[in-house]
Formats: structure tokens, C-alpha cells, sequence
DNA sequence: CTGAAAGCGCTTACAG
DNA sequence: CTGAAAGCGCTTACAG
């Protein structure tokens, strides 16, 4: 009595279950048999492969062929939406050019501490990142694979950069906000630094200084989740008292949440006392009421162009950097500023 | 002028730069050398690794061992932040014992319509899956490897099974609304045919049948979006009328938020009217107001103990069922019951 | 303590 | 139209 486990079949069981050669197995079951091998000979393998349960050994294929058809997709947290979304994105054009993707999530917020590589499972062909630190654009830059970066500095080394229209985001708030009559600003950032922040922060402050009579009354920077917009919109409205900001503009929806809280919890009402604007338009963004104003940034679109853009970079293809447009959710959370 | 591209180096590269063979380089590498290898030619091989920047060819590894410490996981989506944590915290395991990890996103809702194997990067080990329909085992039973099962029937063909004590949380919210006050409720229950939910409804039903004056007075089934539980409750409510259900049971947390919205459209309030209780106790339940009562499930730790109990499976070890506690978060969206 | 050799399963020239 | 052979890079007995 054998307890040895049935090993799968291989291609080599398969040439011998269909009387051919290994050389015809991989000729029919790779399509590229026509005009090569008979089509009674080709059915048959069809048939055996079938019939075997035969599945190809992808290790075995990768080896041969020194391509894996895989592509790292490296992402901040994908507890974050955003990036989940983006790598939904990202997978559903890599699955329709049969290309596989491994996903490396870097510890929150530290950046990727380890070397992504030594965790591929699989040899890769090229890698897909977003939002990243500088520093940890190195460690990716060391593979010597073709790079796509998402949300992160153009003109940079990657072989191509895919980006929302930040700038264009934070002017349509600046502008809604401005248009409903908002002077005094707060802004409550995202206490992290990468290329997307720092657009943001530039842009409404260049937005703002240039309407005579508005000004950024104050900045504060926040780990990007409900409690900490609701610590730092709190920080906001205690120090700058009856002075204080008509409009919270934020980095980020979650932020936004936390702000509303705040906003409420001081006895003051959104929007009627205070307007709050997010970053993204997150499902939490609809969720809570009233409903934010809010980015809506293109996540799975971002993923799905930046994929787009690996796919012929893995041959070689041309670099460059493209910008997608973002659009305004008008939503509850901002009105007219009332008092004086 | 060659414009080869220069290929990385392989084992046998390192093995002639430090003056040794092959099979030296991989005993040092592999840290298999002591008593086999000396200190000093040891040193020379990871010097002259470190020089040329080696990395171990994967597939060849895998190739050569038939096995690629590399596992799959398959998660309805990740988009839900449930089976993101989920998946976070099988990654943390997997990492520390330097086993890689393959995600498979089924898509949304639909089951794993696509082979999931065919789109695996690697050969893989192991199968680690999520609350799946019955269908879409059978996929993944035909890889034949070892499987374990996260929030799915126990007893099933696979290797093991980890679940949350759904059985108990569902205890805990009738326990408590009960406590409260509370008579006449209604099931907000998710559009899903899986044994997670059929739990829920099975132990709502009869812990409410126990109690003496207590019914179900309707149940309502729903995509597990905002969207879905605000329909959902706004059919309940209207469909009532006076004598309305005073608590609505929902089995997720986005069913919940969405419910709170109807509940406020339709002119009453949470929790004085309607007290509203999720499942999940995500992000999204403490950046509503009021905050949501909830069944907190540890999610990432459902992920870490299923790949806890994955690796031993990788090698032959014993089936089991793993239960883990779950606990009620009591926040703002439940009270006792007022008027009729 | 060290090295030469075999072989994992696949695909691709090459020879018939 | 078909098959025998080589080789991708690794690890592991095995022989010295």
C-alpha cells in the first residue's frame, strides 16, 4: 500500500496519454499549434490535458521563458479605500492581458521597512506603486524593473507616472468655498510627506492668497483617520475662538469625518457655522451626514491606467506622465458662512 | 558597443566570483553551511552576493523544490474593509514565516467566476478562503491543495475552518436590545447566500422566539451597501407603520449606516425612535453619528489564526474548527424604546 | 570540508 | 507535420 501523494500531471504525462511529443503539448495548449500540428492531433492533447486535469507548471514556464508575466503592485495600506480600490483597478487590466499581480502592502505609514523583493513570490516583470515616500522609491529602483508610479512626483525616475489632477482638486475647492463667500480658512492636513500632500498645501494657499480679504487663518497636520481630524479640527477651533475659520478644508475624507465631530461637539453645526470639504469620496464620504464635499479622485482608474501604462513599459515602451481628471461632489457638509 | 541588457546574476555568478561552486553558494545562502562550509569561504560568498547585488531566482527555487512557500488567498473583495483587515492580518503571519502571499479578489459579489489558479503568479502551496459561497468551494477544491476556510460551514471538506462566533454575536445584540426594552424588531439582512449570514438569521429568529411578547416583525434582504440598507429600512418603516419595529437588526455595518439614513428621512430619530445595531464594527461605525452599536469581529485576527492554521495544513497536519470570540460594541445608536 | 552532476517542468530552436 | 535535445537557475544527494 503507496501512500505517496498523486503528483500532478505534467506535460510529459500528458504527450504520452495523447501518443505525441512534450514538444506538441506545449505547441497545442500554448494556441500557437495551427499550421504546425494536425488538428486531430491537436484535439487529442486538448483532450488529454482535459481529461489529466493538467495545469501547467508556472514556476517551470517562468524559469524557461525568464518572464513571469507578474507585476508587483506596491501599496501603502489597503485598509485605506483608496488604495483598494486602486489596486481593484490595477488587477482587472492586468487579468484581461493575463497578467498576474502580487501585491505588496508596506506597513502603514512606515514605508516598505523590508525589501518587497525578497517577498515576491513569484519572478516579476515590472512594478506598480502609489504614493510613496522618497525613500522607499529607492528600494523600488533597485530591482532595475520598469516602474509605474501613481499620486507621486512627476519627471521623476519611474518609467511612467500616473496622476490625479491634485492641483485642479484643491482649486475646485478654494473656488466652491471662495464662491459661497468663505474668508477665514483653516486646513487640516495629512501629517504625511509625499508629492500628493504637498501639491495640496501649495495650491490652497496659493489659491487663497491670491482673493484679497481670504486668508488661511491656520495649518494642522493629522494622521490621516476620524480621530485624528476630530483632534485637530478641535485644536483649530479652540485656539482660533470667535475668529474662527468658516471653512475646514481637509485632506482627506476621513479627516473631514473627524472635523464634522469636532465641529459638533463645540455646539457648532456643519454647515451652517463651519463648511468641511474632504479628499477622495470614499464610501464614508456618502455614509455619514451631512454628506461631505469632497475630491472625487479616479482610485480605480488611477490603478487601471497606471497598469496600462506597465503593460508596454515591460517591452520597453516610452515613459511619460499622465494626468487624470478629478471633479467636485457638491454634498451637504459646506453652505454659505453665516455670523459675522 | 553591446547594448545587451545586463542580465542579473545567478548563483553560479556569485559561486565563480568568491572562487567556489554552485552548490557551496546555495549551502551559504540557504544558511545551511555551518559544519559543512568554512567560516572564511562562507564570508567570501555573501561578500561577493552583497557585491553583485544576487537575488534568488523564484521559479527556479520553486522549480527545483515543488513547492514555492507561497500560498493564495481568496477574498470576495477587498474594497470591503472586512476582508481587507482580513487579509492584512493573514499577510502578517505569512511574513513571518517569510511565506509569500497571492491574492485572489474574486469579483465583486459574483463568486470566483474565473479559475483562480490560472491566474495564479506562482505555483502555490495552500489555499486560505473567505466566506464563499458553496459554488465557488468546489473551484478551489479542485487545486487539491490544502485549504482552509475563514467565516464559512464548518464541517466542511476543508483542511480546517476558522470562524467568528457569529452564533454568539448575534446572542449579544438581541440580549441587549431585549434588555433594553425593546419588542418589535426587524432583520435588515444582507443579499448573500452564505453561512455567515444564514447564522445571523437563524439565531435572531430564535433568541426573539424565545422571549415571550418579542417578534420579528419583518425581514428585509439588501446588497451590503448604504444604498442597499437605506432601501431596505425605508421598506420596513413605511410598510409598518404605528406599529413600526423599534429596533432595526442589521447584518453589517453599511446596511446599518444606510438604515440610520432612512430612519431620519422618514421624519424619526436614532436611537430615540428606532434604535439601529450593525455587524462588523468597522471604520464607518464610529464616523457615523450616533455612533454605531455593532458586533466587533476581529477580522485580522480571523486572517492571522486561518494562516496560522494553513501552514501546518502545508505540510500534513490535522483538520480542526477554530472559533474566536466576538464582543458587542454599545455606542449611541440604541436606546430603550419610547412611546407605544 | 568541497565540487561535479542530476533533474525539477517547461518551451524553443533544430533536425528530420 | 513531428520529435529529440538543450537549457532556464536552483538545490540536493553523492562522491571524493
Amino acid at each position: 500500500m503507496s501512500d505517496a501523494i498523486p503528483s500532478r500531471p505534467t506535460s510529459r504525462d500528458v504527450a504520452q496519454h495523447a501518443g505525441v511529443s512534450q514538444a506538441t503539448v506545449s505547441l497545442v495548449l500554448g494556441d500557437r499549434w495551427r499550421g504546425r500540428v494536425s488538428p486531430a492531433r491537436a484535439e487529442a492533447v486538448r483532450a488529454a490535458a482535459r481529461e489529466l486535469g493538467y495545469r501547467p507548471n508556472l514556476a517551470a514556464r517562468s524559469l524557461r521563458l525568464g518572464r513571469s508575466r507578474t507585476v508587483l503592485v506596491v501599496v501603502p495600506s489597503l485598509t485605506n479605500e483608496f488604495f483598494a480600490r486602486m489596486h481593484a483597478g490595477a488587477v482587472r487590466v492586468a487579468a484581461g492581458e493575463d497578467v498576474g499581480v502580487v501585491l505588496y502592502p508596506s506597513p502603514e505609514g512606515v514605508g516598505p521597512a523590508r525589501d518587497p523583493f525578497a517577498s515576491a513570490s513569484a519572478t516579476l516583470d515590472g512594478v506598480l506603486a502609489s504614493s510613496m515616500a522618497v525613500e522607499a522609491l529607492a528600494a523600488l529602483r533597485e530591482g532595475g524593473l520598469p516602474l509605474v508610479m501613481l499620486d507621486s512626483e512627476p519627471h521623476g525616475t519611474a518609467s511612467a507616472t500616473v496622476n490625479p489632477d491634485i492641483a485642479a482638486g484643491m482649486r475646485l475647492v478654494a473656488a466652491h468655498l471662495l464662491g459661497l463667500g468663505h474668508r477665514r480658512f483653516a486646513h487640516i492636513a495629512a501629517d504625511v510627506d509625499s508629492w500628493t500632500f504637498r501639491v495640496r498645501a501649495r495650491v490652497l494657499a496659493g489659491e487663497l492668497a491670491s482673493v484679497p480679504g481670504a486668508r488661511l487663518v491656520r495649518t494642522e497636520r493629522a494622521p490621516i483617520a476620524v480621530a485624528g481630524g476630530l483632534a485637530a479640527a478641535t485644536r483649530v477651533l479652540e485656539a482660533t475662538g470667535p475668529h474662527r475659520p468658516t471653512a475646514l478644508v481637509c485632506d482627506d475624507d476621513m479627516l473631514a469625518v473627524g472635523a464634522c465631530k469636532a465641529v459638533r461637539r463645540l455646539g457648532l453645526r456643519v454647515p451652517e457655522d463651519v463648511s468641511v470639504t474632504g479628499f477622495d469620496d470614499l464610501t464614508v464620504a456618502t455614509a455619514v451626514e451631512p454628506e461631505l464635499t469632497t475630491v472625487a479622485l479616479p482610485a480605480e482608474e488611477l490603478g487601471a491606467t497606471g497598469m496600462r501604462a506597465l503593460l508596454p513599459a515591460l517591452a520597453g515602451g516610452p515613459a511619460g506622465t499622465t494626468v487624470l481628471p478629478v471633479t467636485l461632489s457638491r454634498r451637504g457638509s459646506t453652505a454659505p458662512p453665516t455670523g459675522p
